[in-house]
DNA sequence: TATGCCCAAATTGTATACAATATACAATGT
DNA sequence: ACATTGTATATTGTATACAATTTGGGCATA
């Protein structure tokens, strides 16, 4: 038998995720800040961590060490880490720079998206209408997640689509979503379809326009809902 | 006395740089992929390197964690850490991505910036056109990647300077200037020309437009002249 | 010869021990 | 009482020890 599967023709066995401890602890923290069991400004105790999540300090250092690079943790030599108060401003300013990767993400999928991809992003956004009609936040915002990430995968460039992901998991650091009110709701579903429009034309510079103004209109929604400074 | 610094008027005394050990590893670690003595897919053996560095493991490894989110080293549990390696394909999407970036922040600057800003960075543009006029290929290179990141900096969004920098790290992974021929020399030249022309008549979508064709072709440059796959 | 198995060496992952630093608080002097 | 200094404690930073995993080679077997 072969040792190394990757040369082996079989494409439907994949290697099994193997996962390092620090990653596990990476996510249950990140759970942890997003979910706001530990909210802004809180100090992190290396040893009480360890505690409850049954670990040694080493892979929590690592994983304390992820979170920082991901910018959901601040830390200062000696005097240990904390979790990162974002102001309104900061906020805003992700957004910006979230606006400037998806408008070039927009670009590129309106010059080169295929019929069938271009199809499974329509359902999409079917789907996510149909929340919208029906009222239900929780479903849309879900589906709408997904709609702007998916945007992002079809540019095909693996880094794009990192460095985004590596900005939306600050973004969601409040959950933000819920703070938009009904009106701004409406104006995002409209601008929704201008964008599809735009992909269906082939439209680049439209959609990378409109996509742009669409995420940076949310983060001036959130600039102005976010609570504290 | 009052026992925090800051809030005396002594503008003389700032706090000491609080080196850690692991800052100083990973600075050095860059150094040696940068410049070349480590290449691309470079295993690194960490008692190995411990030992020519003088440090235990520990600092090494959250060296070796910071590079990896950088994206100049990749990891693969238990089998340890190579250098990656860049293909040329890569170097273009990399460009790309900071085509975006570098466009959102030239669009903000030709909006928002100030005179003595723009005094400030025309000395710097005109300073590497006489370098470029005197054929001095190193100091134009410099100074070109000074005003770039001038103009990122300009637009005053942290996040987009901390993004744009992390990836740049990773596009000055090979010396790519060297790469360009006479005839882009020129050619960017030009088009520095016209982005600080925008920025002087304050056009936000020309300037934006004409920096993120600048830096796409660059991207393209490189790609076309890259080694290797 | 080729294949599979097992073991040994090398290497990485994790836990723990020790050192350096910061913080809180009591002691001292003014 | 107030500010300053000294000391104990808590916490982080680094080194080392131990466990788990991978890797490569020898050897038996077909």
């Amino acid at each position: 038998m072969n040792l190394h599967p990757k040369n082996t023709s079989a494409r439907t066995v994949r290697p099994v995720r193997r996962q390092q401890l620090h990653e596990n602890v990476a996510r249950q923290l990140r759970a942890l800040i997003l979910e706001g069991v530990l909210s802004d400004g809180d100090r992190i105790i290396e040893t009480a961590l360890c505690a409850q999540l049954n670990v040694s300090r080493t892979p929590l250092r690592e994983a304390i060490k992820t979170l920082i690079h991901e910018g959901l943790i601040e830390h200062r030599p000696n005097r240990g880490a904390r979790v990162t108060k974002t102001t309104a401003k900061e906020m805003r300013q992700l957004f910006e720079v979230i606006s400037g990767l998806e408008m070039l993400a927009a670009e590129t999928v309106a010059t080169s998206i295929k019929p069938t991809e271009f199809k499974r992003l329509q359902s999409l956004h079917d789907k996510m209408a149909m929340h919208h009609a029906a009222g239900e936040r929780d479903e849309y915002f879900v589906l709408n997640h997904q709609i702007h990430l998916k945007i992002v995968e079809l540019s095909g460039n693996p880094i794009l689509v990192e460095t985004h992901a590596s900005l939306m998991t600050r973004a969601r650091h409040l959950r933000y979503q819920a703070l938009a009110g009904q009106d701004r709701w409406m104006e995002a579903m409209e601008e929704h379809n201008g964008i599809m429009k735009a992909f269906e034309a082939g439209d680049a510079a439209l959609a990378g326009r409109l996509m742009k103004q669409h995420v940076r209109r949310t983060g001036e929604v959130v600039e102005a809902t976010f609570p504290g400074p």
